[in-house]
DNA sequence: TGTTAGCAATCACTACCTTTGACTGCTAAC
DNA sequence: GTTAGCAGTCAAAGGTAGTGATTGCTAACA
């Protein structure tokens, strides 16, 4: 999808419809446009040019006598061509830096922070879901006797995840056991990704058969939290999403929907794609929400991916300054994991 | 708050309207109440009721020429006088019971479960809060070590929560350290509520003064749970709220705002009266949401009270139903959590 | 050929009016 | 104390007209 050729003024009075309505929310009129933004030509150009822009589908007119607003088209293209990355107020730096001084001894408090800062800054409600732990490579498992027939099994990943279950066996447990079964396990696990362990080889499947009951127990484990991600989104501002006039009741609904069940919201937000920024704009790419864009970055702490961090927001929103927040976010993470000992820019 | 004397003619006046509003959603006609709930008396009768009952505060009319609808005042003596406990479907029942047939090796699982199933029969949100941290008593404290300077600590209750966080001590730590450690933090702890922790007496102090960095970091993971209930508060249902036309716009933004910060859902929810259900009507009472309702009932798992459970919705809900529901279920968890050797109704 | 001014046409929006129908409150009779 | 009857009230719905913003078109202009 090029830029249809568009002459260097169309593209000009495009950038200037879209940065328009993204004040004001309102279809934006010819005059608007040559009072705001070309002194030189007259409004009778300009309309002759949105008209054009009309026809190849870049605006909308909701009715003859109104101005134009920007469709999808030209979210999208404003999106890829014209977005030039603002920079952000150096209180608003501040307040991010700041946010990430103190020492966070788990992931999961990090995370809801980063969420928490995400949200506070942009004003839209922000969303970070963490990876699949398919995909993540178990560093080490603990097993905690708890009394003769439970067992606590601590999972911990090579990103710092930590996950626990008890799981109850048949078999009676004592310290020799425990102490025999930890060492398998980790023989067995550490070391591997989550989807290597469900499908384990036949040297596997002999080594463990001591353990049958309790290897058995562990690959249940690591199935049921690869299904279900249910504990790895998190949200933060909820209630910003009403903030914005076009976000109705329909709108609303729609995305009640979506965060309702996390799994959705999982999908909608978990792209597989390598790239810096997705922006997902309308209906058919959010999973269903009116007129809301989606925008995330990946999410990396210690060097690694460990998910992906955005927001939800009207199509209309702020997208520079969006994307310039979920930098500067990524840079005070790369200092924090690395002490600030490399040039930060981990969330490529 | 009695029934300020109303006639047996008032009360059944009266309740005909809420039946009736509860149903409908719209004003109530003296002309309707006659068709469906009294043959015998003329509408002018019925008017001639209504018109004081208005002035008693029961009923609230919102223009001349419209029917009435209860106040607050009309709904919680509906709540307490006239409420018939009406018995659910056969499909109902069985939904619920087999839904708890499965078993469940955590209690996270089967809180969020729970939910689920509070909100697919009623079909409004609805909410558990597990008690505060602060009410429970420990059963045991497990340390593991991770690698030299970080140790994992996972905190049991005696209702079976299981809590868990790394912390990283100056000093080195060798399997000795934490075996004796383990010792010492469960001569501590073990048995006390969180709140007698966090007031030592000399002689814990004293004891534990081997381990004193130890100690405080754990005294501090169960003070900062004490204070961030968030991660007790489940939710289930969100995008129900807005099925109902009571519901408008303003009373959503309440309802994003409240579930926004789950501690203020928590403050909301979790209350300390001793009542089998607690139900909040009106503004003043849910945290500020318009028209809304809440419905709590105390969450008992293995005889123990662990929290709250309820639902939100408007003010106009089916109260008979959501507490048949919560009922219900309390039944179905007692056999789950007694093998079904007593009568099952712990929820009380 | 591209640009412009001018002008009629379009249409949402608002205000205002009328009609309709659903109630009520009151009164007088039972 | 109860009832029928009737005038009064008011929201909701529908219609009309006026207003203002904005466009598309055309014809003149550079």
């Amino acid at each position: 999808m090029g830029t249809d050729n568009l002459s260097e003024r169309k593209q000009k009075i495009l950038k200037a419809v879209v940065d328009e309505y993204i004040n004001s929310a309102s279809p934006i009129s010819s005059g608007e446009i040559k009072s705001k933004h070309f002194g030189e030509i007259s409004s009778a150009t300009i309309r002759n040019e949105l008209s054009a822009l009309e026809e190849m589908g870049y605006l909308i007119q909701p009715h003859t006598s109104a101005g134009r607003i920007p469709s999808k088209k030209a979210y999208t293209l404003y999106v890829d061509k014209f977005l030039e990355r603002q920079p952000l107020k150096k209180e608003e730096i501040a307040f991010i830096e700041n946010s990430f001084k103190e020492r966070f001894s788990e992931i999961e408090d990090l995370v809801r922070k980063t969420a928490k800062v995400i949200s506070d800054v942009t004003n839209y409600t922000s969303v970070i879901v963490l990876k699949n732990i398919n995909k993540v490579v178990l560093k080490e498992i603990k097993l905690i006797d708890l009394d003769a027939h439970n067992l606590l099994v601590v999972i911990i990943t090579d990103s710092g995840i930590i996950r626990d279950k008890v799981i109850t066996l048949q078999s009676e447990i004592d310290a020799r056991y425990v102490k025999d079964a930890n060492a398998m396990a980790n023989k067995i696990f550490a070391g591997k990704t989550v989807s290597e362990v469900r499908n384990p080889d036949k040297l596997i499947e002999t080594e463990m058969s001591e353990f049958r009951e309790l290897y058995e127990s562990i690959v249940a484990i690591l199935e049921s939290y690869a299904e279900k991600v249910d504990e790895t989104v998190y949200m933060e501002g909820q209630s910003k999403f009403l903030e914005y006039p076009d976000h109705d009741l329909n709108a609303t609904k729609d995305f009640l929907a979506v965060i309702d069940t996390k799994e959705r919201l999982a999908e909608v937000i978990d792209d597989n794609s390598d790239i810096e920024f997705s922006v997902r704009i309308g209906k058919e790419e959010n999973g269903g929400i009116e007129k809301c864009a989606i925008v995330t970055a990946k999410y990396v702490l210690n060097g690694k991916e460990i998910g992906h961090a955005g927001v939800i927001g009207p199509e209309r929103m702020d997208y520079s300054k969006v994307m310039s927040v979920l930098k500067c976010i990524s840079n005070a993470l790369g200092e924090i994991t690395d002490g600030g000992n490399d040039d930060g820019k981990r969330l490529k």
